[in-house]
DNA sequence: ATTTCATCCTGGAGGC
DNA sequence: TGCCTCCAGGATGAAA
């Protein structure tokens, strides 16, 4: 389940180990992991990719990228399970691992792998990306529109998306309306916020609006500083575990005391995920908003 | 147009 | 020990 901190840190992997490095050759174990214009057509597409240098490795949203000094580019969409790693050279098992769908190596002798258990996880083949505005490239390729990013999103533009009736958790999870947030993260920005997930996102008051925004940014930033979440299989491009499991104050823990005020959280379902809440610090209500969990 | 819902996929957990 | 069923969950595309 990598999300927006994780992707972050696996981008910052990437960047100190190959940048700058050229392709020499990409192999493509399963091929419905590839996706785009050059879908059928990967073979040439990485031919050409040969020789070509590192230029960038950034995210937007989920999304990671590698760029080339061609314009061509990799974006990678990891799903539930994808990781992208860059395994030393006396980890040939893990290189070899029957999840392994594709295998790029650098004219140095690194290689970088992507793994992906359920094959959930895409990578689009693109040839003109533009990586300081890759929206526009990313869309003529095919790939979903995506809202904007959570931590550069002012408070009026925020909320200016909540005019409308669904549950601000389904909207939170909409990646057209706010793109990199994901079941984890927005269980711990409610929590932070004490927004009932269910609440209608019109129905927030300005006040708690403005709040839930700066604890998305604040709950997004200490987590990219923890190296970000593992619950099961999330790894940065080490292989490394991220360490802000620890910290979390409700995803997966439910029957476990809130931190603010002792009450067992609780799991319920919303938007069709996995939903974790304190029931009496997160109400449904704006005029709830402001209590202290001290009781009636 | 907007919003919900089934689908994809596999390892791990729980039941017996 | 082993077999079976169920579930998580991001993105997508069909359905309501």
């Amino acid at each position: 389940m990598p999300e927006l901190p994780e992707v972050e840190n696996i981008a910052l992997g990437l960047r100190e180990i190959v940048l700058g490095k050229r392709v020499a050759r990409v192999s493509v174990r399963e091929p419905v992991v590839i996706q785009g214009p050059y879908q059928r057509k990967w073979r040439r597409f990485f031919d050409d990719l040969s020789g070509q240098r590192v230029d960038r490795v950034t995210r937007r949203a989920k999304r990671l990228i590698l760029s080339f000094e061609s314009k061509a580019a990799l974006v990678v969409q990891l799903g539930m399970t994808g990781k992208m790693l860059l395994p030393a050279p006396d980890q040939r098992a893990t290189l070899l691992s029957k999840h392994t769908r594709m295998i790029a190596s650098f004219q140095d002798g690194t290689e970088l792998i992507f793994v992906d258990v359920r094959r959930f996880g895409r990578i689009w083949l693109l040839r003109d990306l533009d990586p300081d505005n890759p929206d526009p490239a990313m869309e003529a390729g095919g790939m979903t529109k995506l809202g904007p990013e959570p931590l550069s999103t002012s408070a009026k533009v925020f909320a200016t998306m909540l005019g409308t009736a669904r549950p601000i958790k389904a909207l939170l999870l909409d990646q057209t309306r706010i793109a990199g947030l994901g079941n984890i993260y927005v269980d711990e920005s409610l929590w932070a916020a004490r927004i009932h997930p269910a609440r209608p996102a019109n129905s927030l008051t300005h006040e708690e609006a403005a709040q839930l925004l700066r604890q998305i940014k604040s709950v997004l930033r200490r987590a990219i500083r923890a190296g970000g979440t593992t619950f099961s299989d999330y790894r940065n491009a080490y292989g490394d575990m991220g360490r802000f499991r620890a910290r979390l104050k409700a995803y997966q823990r439910q029957g476990q005391p809130c931190h603010r005020c002792g009450t067992p959280l609780e799991r319920l379902v919303i938007a069709g995920r996995g939903t974790h809440i304190c029931p009496r610090c997160q109400h449904r209500t704006p005029d709830m908003a402001q209590d202290t969990g001290r009781g009636e």
